[in-house]
DNA sequence: TATTGTTATACTCTATAACTATA
DNA sequence: TATAGTTATAGAGTATAACAATA
């Protein structure tokens, strides 16, 4: 039984690693991390992005994301395409492979999710979506603190205490 | 400004990632890693457990416990005493040093807490916790796969799906 | 000059197995 | 035989700086 204090930073440690044992038991024998994954449905659902906004989109770092396609190209899930107006981007698309993969792990991943949120009902589910969008939202500088432009973490703001 | 898919692991990932880089900016200078406040925190609500029940108690695997005992011994923050009831086991507490650091961080880690949650009221950060709580509680299996005895991922239940 | 993406590198956290010393 | 803790090792994820190609 975990200890359990009203410090979000705990409770959102917990609910990453057990979120994170929920997916890689679902995903076991698919050789597929999760970040793969997030960013196959990222994809899915925004063909044709650079690395630049993907990594925007999915909060994951440039670096990260430019590892995570490497890995994916190998596996013949995912193309880059030079973008001819901008020829230092690439544009990225999945492969048939990499759609066919994605339609037989869907059902798979929601069962996992719906798993996870098992013990609420569908309107409590609705409040703690809600919950969460503001919190991500009121605090998205904190993501992908390295993707892009130079922002040291001294300087950021720290002027919303109460 | 992130996507936003009703993905709870999606969601919870970028929970992490803010949580994390909020209070990595909260002690900054201060040497601390979040595994490293997270069990000084833990040693100060109960003083004298032993590496395993810690372990339990945060939802640390065991292996990591050992090595952030290691670093907090290292730096006169925590001692281990061998228990005499029963010799395998170290009894865990802070030395004064130790507790005076967790004094002075405490406004600063509260503060930081504060600022992750802002966007909320306090009724609402009540229904978080709430929500929050229970999702722990029924997927606490899940915690620290690694921890303790053997458990195989792949004989683990599956059967609270919907 | 600035930006896209790459390479190289390092650190934190997590995870597993094998080991020791006790029980 | 089982448990508490350690050691060794590996991998995921994150982070930074320096670089090449392009704008």
């Amino acid at each position: 039984m975990p200890f359990f204090p009203r410090i979000p930073a705990y409770l959102v440690r917990c609910l990453h690693q057990i979120s994170t044992a929920i997916v890689a038991e679902a995903f076991i024998g698919e050789d597929l991390t999760l970040l793969q994954w997030a960013v196959i449905v990222h994809l899915d659902s925004e063909p044709n992005v650079d690395q630049g906004r993907l990594a925007e989109r999915a909060g994951i770092d440039r670096t990260s994301t430019g590892q995570v396609l490497d890995q994916l190209e190998v596996k013949g899930l995912v193309v880059r395409q030079v973008d001819r107006d901008d020829r230092r981007a690439r544009l990225l698309h999945l492969t048939s492979r990499g759609e066919q993969l994605r339609r037989r792990l869907r059902p798979i991943a929601l069962a996992s999710q719906d798993r996870f949120l098992a013990p609420l009902t569908s309107d409590e589910r609705d409040v703690l979506f809600h919950l969460l969008g503001r919190i991500i939202v009121a605090n998205r500088a904190y993501l992908r603190p390295g993707a892009g432009r130079r922002m040291p973490r001294s300087s950021r703001s720290a002027s919303t205490d109460q």
